[in-house]
DNA sequence: GAGCACTGC
């Protein structure tokens, strides 16, 4: 058979499975190891009572994050209406995990367990084990520093290394030093500062917030802070917490055999696809998960499937194809749910949207081609861009690891295992690899002015600081002195969205202009509105006509913002309830070309931030039909980002020369205005720029004289 | 005439 399977695929370099792959590794679960969970109640308690920081390694399936939360409450950690946190990367988890240990207490969601999610709060005064995203707890951390509610907050999946995990941490650990300080006997710092003046100790000083030096006799009692991680990464948790404590508690993984290629490949879609073949006639049954880099290879590597599928005998055509990518529509990302027909294997076809956010049942093989595509951050051009990388030798787990959750699975991975041990151990952490404007603007908030000395776990480059802190300066975000400034630099902090939209929102209040800057923030913020399937390109792009403005990209998007909310207004003046309206916007969509997952997202965004505004005293009022003062406006928010027409139809960026030309979405790919703001700087194929408005020139230095002076 | 991994407030 395997013979037979080579002629058809034509391929000569796979002889068979033997010579392909060899087996390497049989278990990766701990083997030294402990007891299950339910086991050890009594020993985490005691663990977490006598620690004040403990590091829990749990693998998948361990329960760690619905049972622990548990045990402590029981464990009497939540007396005088105390709260435990457990925080999460991502929404869908917390949702998820809140509503499963809800249920296993018996109570109503939003009782005594409750989530708290951006637009999704479901907590109450009763709420005593809440699930929230890190990046909440962090926003929490500005209205309540000493973060008071909370007696103990476990942090999960803290080895996924985001920026907000990393943020969070230096945060708790200055928490927890205060409030300790706090509660001792050493509240007064001057007394400890007169025992031991060493700079050593100036420095710790330093470090701690400036609003949590005068502790004003108010006592705190301790916070417990609890880390959970992969194992790779536990002990680089327990050096940054001072050699705190790891406990390791076993899963209940299946066993995963992992393969290894015998040379490196080439072309590794090519070797996907031929391993998916081979699984398919030599294996067992079971779906296939295949991990490939992005939408386009993901859409090829489905008509190659497909192709050969055709080629093979009759009995072996069933295979069925489907893919999951996270700008498809939800609708079709459903598909990866369902079961395949009988008799059919299916083969999932994902980026890394199946290596932690969705979890799909029936796999029992994953083909792993050892590549990913990351963001990378240039600190000196302040560009970001997507390339592909290997993965680290974390990641190659955790996409192994989604073989065994139902039962023993096998992992191909398309390259040598010498490859794998070259592999970095983890994937470097977001916070090295981001623009750091927005952690700036919210440390600076929470009173930790010196970035640099701030302990972080891992320090991102000084140069990519110093940048931002440029920048936030440029936004008068920052005083001479770098100091936050007051009221701009506060009111930007206070605001949920990128700095320098923040900011735009506070000159549109000046500029008469905030009704409309607020929703074109709020569509700058989400991904791609315009949704354009491949096969119906001429029929998309007459659709997004409709909603053009000759002025520019910001007002296209408002045009698709308004026209869909007067849609919406009409469906319910005409009696239509809440849920039928959003059900016709649904269609509007889908007609419209719209992505209505995006335009849906914007709308909570706008309500969010409109209420912000007006919370903070800003006046919204519109400029009606004078786009001219909105455009003014544009240009005094954006000035940072201006580029002139060069003779031969490309750009140049004012702020640094680069050379950049319109992004094809643009309504100005055709016709070129002389003069342009825009919003984001893209390199792909080549540096593009999207979301642009026209301006006059003279505008700049007239509205931005403090950068446009100086330059010329 | 291009193409964008994934999150999050």
């Amino acid at each position: 058979m395997a013979t037979k399977m080579i002629s058809l695929l034509g391929n000569k370099d796979f002889l068979s499975r033997e010579n392909l792959y060899l087996l390497l590794q049989f278990h990766f679960h701990c083997l030294i190891c402990v007891v299950t969970i339910v086991l050890v109640e009594k020993r985490l308690v005691e663990e977490v009572k006598k620690n004040d920081t403990l590091i829990i390694v749990g693998e998948t399936g361990s329960g760690k994050t619905t049972q622990l939360p548990q045990f402590l409450f029981n464990g009497g950690f939540c007396r005088e209406g105390k709260v435990i946190a457990v925080t999460q990367p991502r929404r869908v988890a917390a949702v998820t995990v809140a509503k499963r240990v809800a249920e296993e207490c018996g109570v109503e969601l939003g009782q005594k367990v409750g989530y708290s999610i951006r637009f999704d709060d479901m907590t109450s005064n009763s709420t005593r084990i809440k699930y929230m995203t890190d990046g909440l707890l962090l926003r929490e951390a500005l209205l309540d520093p000493f973060l008071s509610r909370y007696a103990v907050i476990i942090v999960d999946e803290a080895h996924e290394r985001t920026v907000h995990t990393d943020v969070l941490l230096g945060l708790l650990k200055n928490v927890q030093k205060a409030r300790s300080q706090s509660s001792g006997q050493q509240c007064n710092s001057e007394k400890k500062k007169s025992h031991n003046n060493s700079a050593m100790d100036d420095n710790e000083n330093s470090q701690c917030f400036s609003l949590l030096i005068p502790c004003q006799g108010t006592k705190y009692p301790p916070l417990k802070l609890i880390i959970m991680s992969a194992s790779l990464d536990a002990k680089g948790f327990s050096d940054y917490f001072g050699g705190a404590k790891a406990v390791h508690i076993q899963g209940r993984q299946h066993p995963v055999d992992i393969l290894y290629t015998l040379h490196p490949e080439r072309d590794f879609l090519e070797a996907a696809l031929i391993t998916v073949f081979q699984i398919h006639l030599e294996e067992g049954p079971g779906d296939i998960l295949v991990f490939l880099t992005g939408q386009e290879e993901i859409e090829s590597m489905e008509r190659l499937v497909k192709d050969r599928a055709q080629q093979l005998p009759e009995d072996k055509h069933k295979i069925q194809t489907v893919l999951i990518f996270s700008s498809l529509p939800s609708e079709q990302q459903m598909l990866v749910f369902r079961p395949a027909p009988s008799g059919f294997r299916k083969v999932i076809l994902a980026t890394n949207i199946a290596e932690t956010s969705v979890t799909i049942p029936g796999i029992k093989y994953v083909i792993d081609p050892g590549m990913v595509k990351a963001r990378c951050y240039n600190p000196r051009t302040g560009m970001e861009s997507l390339i592909t990388i290997p993965t680290s030798k974390a990641q190659a787990l955790q996409r192994s690891g989604r073989a065994g959750r139902e039962g023993p699975g096998k992992c191909f991975r398309l390259y040598p295992e010498s490859e794998f041990a070259k592999l970095a151990d983890s994937t470097v952490p977001e916070i090295k690899r981001c623009n750091l404007s927005n952690v700036i603007l919210q440390l600076k908030a929470l009173g930790v002015d010196d970035i640099i000395g701030f302990d972080f776990m891992e320090k991102p480059s000084r140069m990519a600081v110093v940048k931002s802190l440029e920048h936030l300066f440029l936004l008068g975000a920052l005083t001479d002195d770098y100091k936050l400034s007051n009221p701009v630099g506060n009111q930007m902090a206070r605001l949920p969205l990128d700095p320098i939209y923040a900011k735009s929102l506070i000159l549109a209040s000046e500029f008469n202009c905030l009704e409309e800057m607020l929703i074109t923030v709020a569509m700058l913020s989400v991904d791609s509105i315009f949704y354009t399937p491949r096969e119906k390109i001429k029929e998309a792009r007459d659709a997004t006509k409709s909603f053009a403005s000759q002025e520019g990209d910001h007002l296209t998007l408002m045009n698709v913002f308004r026209t869909s909310s007067e849609f919406l207004e009409k469906r319910k003046m005409s009696g239509s309830k809440d849920k039928t309206a959003e059900r016709s916007l649904g269609k509007w969509c889908r007609d419209n070309f719209i992505n209505s997952r995006s335009l849906k997202h914007a709308r909570d965004i706008h309500s969010q931030i409109r209420g912000h505004v007006e919370q903070m005293g800003l006046r919204v009022t519109s400029c009606g039909d004078e786009t001219l003062q909105f455009r003014r406006c544009l240009t005094a928010s954006f000035f940072l980002n201006a580029a002139l027409k060069q003779p031969n139809g490309s750009y140049r960026a004012l702020a640094n020369s680069q050379i950049v030309r319109i992004h094809p979405s643009s309504v100005f790919f055709r016709t070129k205005p002389e003069c342009v703001i825009f919003n984001e700087l893209v390199r792909t194929n080549d540096d593009f720029i999207r979301n642009i408005t026209r301006i006059d020139p003279l505008w700049l230095p007239e509205l931005a004289p403090h950068y446009y002076a100086a330059q010329s």
